[in-house]
RNA sequence: CGAGAUAUAGCGCAGUUGGUAGCGCGCCACGUUCGGGACGUGGAGGCCGGGCGUUCGAGUCGCCCUAUCUCGACCA
């Protein structure tokens, strides 16, 4: 259980409740094969969902397409290319056999021996190998061009140590891919997508980012750049977020992908690969929620609006819901989605709390008082107050306040990042800081040396080379050596 | 895989010097309630992670597994 999130809750049977209503770890088996997976139940899921429905829109709309390629990839796919599989390597999950048998011994059942397979297949930890090996036989010419894939699936990657909804075992992702004729339209894509993933982020996870690139060491393995989008959580950690790398032609030389020009000369095409993961909801835990459950952002929120009536027999129930069908009505038809919570096995004060812990932005209240005054009562989550308002007023301000909170959660962030960065002239100073967590601005000398010393001697990495930072040239805090600009450097997950 | 910790009811936890298990929440029934997780009464629910040992007797002591959590190495 990954206790940064719990350590941004203090009342913890509450904590267990609502965290649990979102995952629970997978406990199928006294054994480490389905150790650090997750089981994402219904409200979680629904989480993924919209955060899926709403990347997937904006990757159509700038032209790419969804595919979908094996989970099994041959081993010989993996001796291509080297840095790459470097990377991956040593976290893969291999399959051996394809059949199980009774135990002679009688007990349970066993791998079948006999079974090996010719070759072995390794769950895919990422999809490169597969798809450009795919790609080869669709790329002839520049005709051919641009390849704009995109693909929604799961991957293992057989981590050391596993943190829940941060780094699983298994987790859920999209994985973009793309093939250019030209370097630059690669470049451009690739920025492309990481404005994507940015607009995303701030604008739908009301989550303030840094775009920038990461260092030499941090680079995607088989990448010449890789740039990404960093958040910073309540705990004062660095999460990546997600990233979007230009492939050069590492790939495309490596399955040989290559393709007729326009001057009619064959060339090796330019590839991109992009993706953002369940990663992105452990993001939204850690970076809005607070003592009373989830804080989701209307933009997000599998339900943006929960109606609650208060009532003392069915009579009074029956009367309400006449009076409110018109309006749940009028919210749905607007696309704002509701959940009218009219069951009768559960008390309205359970319901107050319940919809708090599952994070929904606006709830409505509506009761006998109401009904007399023709008032509705209606309260916030993410600052967790109420007022009441006129019924016929319900609706704009109902819209309004969807704005408002979607505004108001970023802004929240946002502030707190700010007070969170501070921007360091000395090793000592940054030694002292790096301990109270945050985004810390120095200078670095550029090198792969310096930047190890840090880590070991204070566990805070490089997490990106932000593109709007501070570019005045100075002298790295370490070596005294000068420096073109400002890096950000933090603790991170 | 190294270091530390934990494993008792669905969840969170007690359990004294060894004597066959409790509390809170949740669950079920009935009644009163219903505008911030209602209250009362009654009830259901446990191979005390697994194995071996010490003992007349083990949740408790010893050893060995296994799993989980925290911190490292690895990483989205």
């Amino acid at each position: 259980m990954a206790t940064e999130i719990k350590e941004l809750t203090s009342k913890k049977e509450n904590y267990a409740k609502w965290y649990n209503d979102l995952v629970i770890k997978a406990e199928l088996a006294e054994n480490s094969a389905v150790r650090g997976c997750m089981v994402i139940k219904p409200y979680g899921y629904s989480i993924w969902e919209r955060i899926q429905r709403q990347l997937d829109d904006m990757f159509k709309a700038t032209g790419h397409e969804n595919a979908y390629f094996p989970l099994f990839i041959p081993k010989s796919f993996f001796s291509r290319e080297s840095e790459h599989v470097e990377g991956f390597a040593k976290e893969c999950a291999v399959v051996t056999h394809y059949r199980l048998k009774n135990d002679p011994s009688g007990k349970g059942v066993i791998v079948d021996p006999d079974a090996a397979l010719e070759e072995e297949l390794i769950v895919r930890p990422t999809s490169e190998t597969i798809i450009w090996s795919t790609y080869k036989n669709w790329i002839q010419s520049y005709r051919d061009l641009p390849i704009l894939c995109n693909q929604w699936a799961n991957v293992v990657r057989w981590e050391m140590r596993t943190r829940l909804f941060l780094r699983t075992a298994e987790f859920l992702w999209q994985e973009g891919h793309t093939a250019h004729a030209t370097r630059e339209e690669a470049e451009e894509e690739t920025l492309r997508m990481l404005d994507i993933y940015s607009d995303f982020a701030e604008n739908y996870m009301a989550l303030p980012v840094l775009k920038g690139v990461k260092t030499a060491s941090e680079r995607f393995a088989g990448a010449i750049d890789t740039y990404c989008i960093e958040a910073l959580m309540q705990d004062g950690k660095a999460l990546q977020a997600g990233t979007s790398h230009f492939l050069g032609q590492n790939f495309a030389k490596a399955f040989d992908v290559q393709f007729l020009n326009k001057e009619g000369k064959r060339d090796y095409v330019w590839a991109t690969s992009w993706g953002v993961s369940t990663r992105l909801m452990g993001a939204l835990i850690m970076a809005h929620s607070d003592d009373n459950g989830l804080v989701l952002p209307p933009n997000l929120a599998p339900y943006q609006v929960v109606i609650v009536p208060v009532y003392k027999n069915d009579e009074q129930l029956a009367q309400i819901n006449a009076k409110l069908q018109p309006l749940i009505d009028e919210l749905r038809a607007s696309g704002i989605r509701v959940k009218y919570d009219n069951s009768q096995n559960k008390k309205p004060g359970w319901k107050f709390a319940e919809y708090e812990l599952k994070g929904v932005p606006v709830r409505l209240t509506m009761g006998a008082r109401d009904m007399e005054n023709n008032t509705i009562e209606i309260a916030r989550r993410d600052m967790l107050t109420k007022q009441t308002v006129d019924f016929d007023r319900v609706m704009t301000t109902v819209k309004t306040l969807l704005v408002d909170v979607q505004k108001n959660i970023f802004q929240k962030a946002l502030d707190f990042r700010a007070s969170q960065t501070f921007t360091i002239e000395t090793y000592d100073e940054f030694k002292h800081k790096i301990e109270e967590g945050g985004f810390l601005l120095a200078h670095w000398d550029g090198t792969a040396e310096t930047e190890t010393l840090i880590k070991e001697e204070t566990k805070a990495t490089i997490r990106c080379i932000p593109f709007d930072g501070d570019k005045t040239s100075g002298r790295c805090m370490v070596t005294g050596k000068p420096s073109v600009g400002r890096v950000v450097f933090a603790r991170s997950y």
